[in-house]
DNA sequence: TCAAAGTATGACTGAGGGTCATATAAAAAA
DNA sequence: TTTTTTATATGACCCTCAGTCATACTTTGA
């Protein structure tokens, strides 16, 4: 290996480790909370090291959910293969949906502030789209799901894939707000998935042909 | 009037006073780049005042997201008289959220930010219950022609209305988001629109007996 | 007219993101 | 091996900005 390919892994590795860290951070104590010094004493580098890799702290924040982004689409690549029909697989993908995000409450922040701010945080171009791809990667598997159910006749065949993708995105992460809005005290857990559901049946009815 | 009473309405005017400044310095530039300071110089106080008045600037920002809310329930209140059907009614009601924030984005990510991070602001009892209140009487309109088209057999009998209504909104807020994150360049306005039209008829399809 | 109470001010503090001159280490050249 | 060049690491420093507080001013009421 040359040295000038061993030092781009090894930066790379910095990189990680400092992501890993930073993920920790971020997601114990919100993102407004932890210092640049937090991480880099927590990295065991100093601040200067950090903004080596980084540009800024909305970089490695960006990075962070890139990362679970990608980690999440992994564990859902299976989801299609099973035998069920399109409303089953699609109840199936939204309680899922929801329950990772109330197990990770920051990481669901992070997203939305994203959705909100995206404008306003000067992402590379390079950043932007690799986040956009994938979050749209993790959701795509509604839209496979809707066609699915149009193909086996369950669904209307009039429908709007990608439309409906969106409108159900939509409807859980407003959910998910509401959720932390009204406060995430005890039992509200229960509630969320149960509203979650009939609010996805009654659009499940909607959608039938 | 006493001096006490008139010291009290004095200050009273000048909360109003600065809370019109703040609004359009927030509304122009967005939350982070507005400074105490540039509050207190639009407003012609010192930045001393400007905290005899307000706790913080969280605090001048919820203010100024229950004024909005205030104003925008009275615009409400004479929704329900129409003669119309349940569902026009609502694609009505929602077709008007979505023209209000898509006319305000920074509303709107004030609205979400407060959704989100409730928790992290410490406001004062009053405040906190204040801003639910508000906020809460801005949609219970939803829930009303719910129950009208409950009454009039119109939907199904069993929904649960307040439920419905919380997923409609957790669904319209969740569109705008998606909305925000993919860029609001022209011709997006339109799309959105047939976008919740279309959503929201899934939904009333669903909704029926 | 004067003391007490209330109000206004802006210099100051502290926190934290981001920078950069300097130091150190690694690689290349001699 | 020694010297030179290049790459990397550091933390003191700069800057912005929310929030404070000692001081100055104004109003009230006796």
């Amino acid at each position: 290996m040359s040295s000038a390919e061993r030092r781009k892994k090894e930066k790379e590795n910095r990189k990680n480790a400092i992501l890993k860290v930073a993920r920790k951070l971020f997601f114990d104590k919100g993102f407004k909370s932890v210092t640049i010094d937090s991480i880099a004493a927590k990295a065991e580098l100093s601040k200067g090291s950090i903004y080596l890799c980084f540009d800024s702290k909305e970089e490695i924040y960006v990075q962070v959910l890139i990362a679970e982004n990608i980690e999440r689409n992994k564990k859902n690549s299976n989801f299609l293969a099973k035998e069920a029909s399109a409303s089953e697989l699609l109840l199936g993908f939204t309680g899922n949906y929801i329950d990772h995000f109330l197990g990770n409450n920051e990481l669901f922040r992070i997203l939305m502030t994203f959705m909100l701010h995206s404008d306003q945080m000067n992402l590379t171009e390079e950043q932007d789209s690799q986040l956009i791809r994938t979050t749209n990667e993790n959701i795509r598997i509604i839209s496979e799901i809707i066609q699915k159910g149009i193909d086996s006749g369950e669904f209307s065949p009039g429908i709007n894939v990608r439309q409906v993708q969106n409108a159900i995105w939509g409807l859980l992460n407003g959910i998910i707000s509401l959720y932390l809005f009204t406060g995430n005290q005890s039992k509200r857990a229960d509630r969320i998935h149960s509203m979650v559901q009939d609010s996805v049946n009654i659009f499940i009815k909607g959608l039938r042909r």
